[in-house]
DNA sequence: CATTTTTCCCCATGATATCCCATTTCATCC
DNA sequence: GGATGAAATGGGATATCATGGGGAAAAATG
């Protein structure tokens, strides 16, 4: 699965597209499906962004709660109801669907946020308001992330 | 299997056509059956949809209960006796059951909503009033997700 | 078996998104 | 510091998708 890290700044142009940061693209190279995946994050006011296989690995969880539960449609519909599969152009390009430009509240410019398996699309003034509050709490909560060795990769 | 996400406007023309949405039909345009199976949800007032390998393994899954319990009779009926295999025309329309219109209080325009391995169709008004519920549930239940590696695709 | 009705195939048209290419900018290496 | 290659940007051309409707084949009906 890929791994995004670091943050590039990013910008629609007048026909609606968006360069993805190459590192970005990179890292999804080796899929079959040549793009990423987004959708309005469920807890913050940004885009968030995968490869098909986290994404297909969301729905395979979802759907092996009971598949007619009502938690599987709540979660299904929020989510995955509102993913987007993103394919590159040639040049990498995608263009975000206009829902999520709006949640997001991006208007030009905007930033990759490399998050390891996943990264956030934010404004630039929505991304500099979260970081005052992500570096707190991580600082005060550094000491409680333990390293896990996987057994089962993905 | 077919993974179905986003969601996409559909319409009803005046011959009872309805288009399918181009990535849902690219989603199961690999299968042996051109077209989709259609049923009303057993939770919710709206059709449901997958392809015919889902429809399948719902069958063998059924199957595997007591051939002659209730239970068995009762999915079977409600479920496989309701639904509908629905080809699609050399432009991707297919045309929906009176029923089933008729059980998801369609009139004219309505919703596509992609959930992983099926989706449903809604009337604009019910998913809107669905979707308030279901964003409350799953904000409540989001730490209960967990991605589970898969030992067994589909 | 004839007639009516329905379904499906086919084509035309318009809108939209995608591809493709030209040009510019930036980073790296010599 | 100049040269080279990769990456980014912009915009015209093209293909794909959506939509509407005529007409033939199939099915249903009397």
């Amino acid at each position: 699965m890929a791994l995004f890290l670091s943050r590039y700044e990013g910008r629609i142009d007048r026909k609606g597209r968006v360069l993805v940061p190459a590192p970005f693209r990179a890292a999804v190279a080796d899929q079959r499906f040549g793009g990423v995946v987004c959708y309005p994050s469920p807890v913050e006011l940004a885009i968030e962004g995968c490869d098909l296989a986290r994404i297909e690995l969301l729905a395979n969880s979802i759907d092996s709660l009971n598949p007619f539960s009502a938690e599987n449609g709540a979660f299904a519909t929020t989510i995955l109801g509102k993913s987007h599969q993103l394919a590159f152009d040639p040049e990498g390009r995608v263009s975000l669907p206009e829902a999520l430009v709006a949640f997001a509240g991006i208007a030009g410019a905007m930033w990759f946020v490399g998050l390891g398996k996943t990264f956030r699309i934010w404004s630039p003034e929505r991304l500099a308001a979260y970081e005052r509050e992500a570096e707190k709490l991580a600082r005060n909560e550094a000491g409680r992330l333990a390293l896990r060795p996987q057994g089962v990769a993905t």
